[in-house]
DNA sequence: CTGAAAGCGCTTACAG
DNA sequence: CTGAAAGCGCTTACAG
């Protein structure tokens, strides 16, 4: 037993030390059959007397698997990403995969789509959170030599797991349609193309559809651009009260900004749900303590739930298939019954 | 010309097409010296053309480089920790670094001050945030066989990036002061060890003997736990409004609690500012629109700064370090003078 | 300035 | 069930 050169133990120190091949402490580490029981145990307490551990490069190079993940999203460090992230590496971490993330530009999204990543050759597969890629890119996307999962948007050439969008604006219009609001706001984001599917387009249109149900009116210039950002929010907030009859009940499209729309509301001197009804979308940690009304989604759990739709794919299991995750509606003091009908 | 085998191009493939060898192809792609002008380009030309990237497991196991830092974080999701990984990230991926992201329960502590790490002979070295590690913990830090910088905590064996918690405890203790407050509460965290420098500690020390100048006492039932979350703030508050006399200011440890002190507020039926004052700690994106005076620390530089220091340990140059992030107040509206001075 | 060759530490047919 | 050996795709002394 002479631990003679220094540095970590390789996978021949193991073997010498265990009276064994390589290639036996090799598939006896990695739970393969065909190692009888005696010759594992004997490798398994080399093993842990020498503190081996495989080195990964060495691993990978000869396996040619990389044991890594590459995650693409637009920007990283939203509550909703972050949150996405987290769930994603929870799964990822267990599985004993390396999670690899990087910032999804256009630059990057075109690179991803035509297989220029920097990703190449360094992952097994990809998870795409928010990055816009239509049917067409997920065609591109499906070409790869790598399985590709996308979250944020309804597709089918590859995975994809999303919420509906449409349905949740519809649950924030006909709560304050309940509440009796007749005048109404939107506080949105800007779409990436009019005609097609994407967050900000999704929830006007599903929002819109249910208003109309009631004959409710949603004018152009009642809804206004937020940017999905706090500050966005506030100014979006300050032009609809700016109208001849401005609302008196505001879906916002994402709760970042509608805490823009609560402090624009405060610099009013107005109060959230008895002069101005406030709806967001997410249910962000900061809504409860804002008291804001929300669609809520479960974001860590859409996180997880793609990952575990990359690992299967990983191991070669199933087809591409979209998924949905459920959207509920969380009530809190930002909403009330409007003042003209109280 | 040819391209005879499947799959991405090799070194081989490159060191064909340009004529020379593999090493030449190496050292050219890796900018040595002593590679001729115009070797070097008909290397990068027949890279570029056949789409060449050197697999990164093969040149890792080859250099015995691993090209990855290892960061370690008690908990990864909170805004504080996301912000100072965006900003690490950033100062890696442009220096051509991979990320490798762990949580730091007590487990994974005891495990990366003893080298047990699961980063073990995978990171070239790390980043530990918030892992209060004590110069005892530093020491074995120093004695790894890779560099280690810890954020968040005055350490001198390794190097160390952190703010001065008491001084900046010190200045919302002033505010509080300037303003008039003499009934003053504190919403903090649990502290690991009373007479250690952590961060409720000190915090706690800071705040105290500034007000001890003014001879303002803090008696221990004015001091309560918030647990650093927004509903342990909200709860705190309450109990602080319980009290015999209750406090005209309070002080919230970090933003957070601070949103949960101005819900309890609210809860209240009292105004932020007008019937009691808060400060918080941070300035997190929504203290703005909650309108939250605060402390304000450079998060994302912090997690920068630590970045370069750890890429400059990397490359050999200086010697373990302490360095301390400035703090500023951040004036809005949730503090003002007491109703009894008005 | 450049090349031939060894070696990094594993995995995996192949043969037994 | 096990071993000898080739090979993964690079980097880097060493020699020239």
């Amino acid at each position: 037993m002479i631990d003679s050169h220094p540095g970590p133990a390789t996978i021949d120190d193991v073997a010498k030390a265990a009276g064994v091949s390589t290639a036996t402490v090799s598939r006896a580490l990695r739970n393969h059959p065909y190692v009888a029981d005696a010759t594992r145990a004997k490798v398994m307490e080399a093993a842990a007397r020498l503190r081996y551990v495989a080195n990964p490069n060495a691993a990978r190079l000869a396996s040619g698997a990389t044991s890594t993940v590459g995650l693409l999203a637009p920007v990283l460090t939203s509550w909703y990403t972050s949150e996405v992230v987290a769930g994603v590496e929870e799964v990822f971490a267990e599985a004993g995969y390396d999670l690899l993330i990087g910032t999804a530009d256009p630059k990057a999204r075109d690179r991803m789509l035509s297989g220029e990543t920097r990703f190449r050759q360094r992952v097994d597969g990809v998870i795409l959170v928010d990055v816009m890629c239509r049917e067409v890119g997920a065609r591109q996307l499906a070409a790869l030599d790598v399985p590709v999962v996308v979250l944020g948007e309804e597709l089918h050439a590859v995975d994809s797991v999303s919420v509906d969008n449409v349905a949740g604006a519809a649950m924030a219009a006909r709560h304050l349609i309940e509440l009796g609001h007749r005048r109404i706001g939107v506080v949105g984001g800007h779409s990436y193309a009019e005609d097609e599917h994407d967050v900000p387009n999704d929830r006007t249109n599903g929002f819109r559809s249910a208003l109309a149900t009631e004959d409710i009116e949603l004018p152009d210039a009642s809804v206004c651009d937020g940017g999905f950002t706090i500050d966005g929010g506030r100014r979006a907030m300050h032009a609809l009260m700016e109208l001849p009859h401005p609302p008196t009940g505001v879906f916002a499209m994402s709760d970042e900004m509608g805490f823009g729309v609560l402090q624009a509301l405060r610099e009013r001197g107005l109060v959230p749900g008895r002069d101005v009804s406030v709806i967001g979308f997410d249910d962000h940690p900061v809504a409860e303590a804002m008291g804001l009304t929300t669609v809520r989604q479960p974001v860590r759990v859409i996180g997880r739930f793609g990952a575990q739709v990359l690992l299967e794919r990983l191991e070669g299991i199933g087809t591409a298939h979209h998924r949905e995750m459920p959207l509920s509606l969380v009530v809190r003091a930002s909403t009330g019954v409007p003042h003209s009908a109280s």
